[in-house]
DNA sequence: AACTCGAACTTGTCTGTACAGGCTACCGTC
DNA sequence: GACGGTAGCCTGTACAGACAAGTTCGAGTT
């Protein structure tokens, strides 16, 4: 049973995506849409609010609200997820670790995690492909609580955050990406197939768990021209956030 | 007047960034803030979403609410104001504009903006500096209806977007911030003072005024080191998207 | 023809109520 | 002491009504 005012949003973004509601045109009223799905207009604004975070329409007092942008944001998970991010663009997604051991978390890390300094974590390094070229080096650091169900995992497994799930139930609910950029160095320039120096976009970013307890932080380094991030915000919801280098 | 939930937002917030709700503590329930505040279960869940949003609190049915991360986002306007953003950082932003001029809108531009391809357009190659320091060089595309305040600023102007507002009552709304990484060119390293090849911070971005009309584009391009984005999502709200590059 | 004013409409805000479904802590049983 | 179940709490969802504040558009006036 999904929720009604999910259902309605939904349907909206859909028929923004279909061209029915065009970028620029107005959207029916709270009044004609509670009509339209039989629902109050409390439920329809749930929905219309939702499409309001997330950029796809604009709205101010007293006029109807307009049409912005016609495609919708990624879930939360197809973003987590870089195996589920390929496969929704039609591209296969492969991974291998290079790399993992067990051990003490140094201050950074730990501070990232929310755990005691030198406690145990898990590190892992791994290679991302797509369709088959490598366009991603990831170091990815677990908490301890969740290491060992990694640790079990297939060096060669291709959506980590699918086989967590489904192994464990753990849901990712929260995360924090600090966006750069710097050079390659050695180990960037052998696994992802470029020069030494060449340009590289950082993401380093920590995953929490539904209870607000960390899960993983890494730092991603992603080959030029094969990936890029695209931020939407407005005045309701402003999630991005300039930072000092 | 300010609004009875922005109010109780504003409340929560600073209690939490002051520590009084530390980092994994738990939130009084709708119930108890209603109580405290005097205000209805409704209102206060409008508050409380709002937190939800920036990913501040984490939230699930049946648990009460608990805090995930004790630095607020920065408001929209911080974001999009280069001048802002620095003043709140105790820094001094400084701008320079080297070059600009009235053209015909090409293919690309005309689309970001929303208007005929060949229309007219105001264009500005800017360079922002950081405590004098040279950070950001930005190219912007005005559209036309709002090309003539700009023209009329002067070269130096600090803060863009404060004098727009001050001179035609312009609000930036809505934005979409495309980040990527690139190689610096012959322009930026003379400009941002350092060697070619050297990686760059590029944000592509497209500011909308609060009726949905694009605003500016524009493409800038960062200095390593000196900024850098954060962006912070959750299943709720998610406005980061991983796009191909 | 240009301008002003107002009525109708639309979104924003707030309150009150009700029920469903998940979570926790306590209590009694084995 | 370990275990299981339940009552009470808490959040999510939904509905109905009311007023405030901003927008739009047309009628009437200048």
């Amino acid at each position: 049973m999904t929720r009604r005012h999910q259902q309605i949003a939904d349907d909206l973004r859909s028929a923004i995506a279909d061209g029915r509601y065009p970028v620029g045109s107005a959207l029916p009223s709270d009044a004609e849409l509670a009509a339209a799905y039989d629902a109050s207009r409390g439920t329809v604004r749930q929905a219309v609010s939702a499409l309001l975070a997330e950029g796809m329409i604009g709205s101010r007092q007293g006029a109807r609200r307009t049409v912005l942008t016609t495609t919708p944001s990624q879930s939360f998970t197809e973003l987590r997820s870089f195996a589920q991010w390929a496969a929704s663009g039609g591209h296969a997604a492969g991974g291998l670790v290079l790399e993992s051991a067990w051990e003490a978390a140094g201050g950074d890390t730990a501070a990232r995690l929310q755990v005691p300094t030198g406690a145990r974590v898990f590190r892992v390094l791994r290679v991302r492909t797509l369709d088959g070229d490598p366009v991603l080096l990831e170091r990815a650091v677990y908490a301890g609580w969740i290491g060992s169900a990694v640790e079990r995992l297939p060096p060669d497994c291709v959506s980590v955050t699918r086989r967590l799930n489904e192994d464990t139930g753990l849901v990712f609910t929260h995360g924090e990406h600090h966006i750069d950029a710097l050079a390659a160095g050695t180990l960037e320039a052998r696994h992802l197939e470029l020069r030494r120096g060449s340009p590289l976009l950082r993401v380093r970013r920590t995953t929490t768990a539904q209870d607000g307890r960390p899960v993983e932080t890494s730092d991603d380094r992603y080959r030029p021209g094969s990936v890029a991030f695209t931020v939407r915000n407005s005045l309701q919801a402003n999630s991005l956030t300039r930072t000092e280098g």
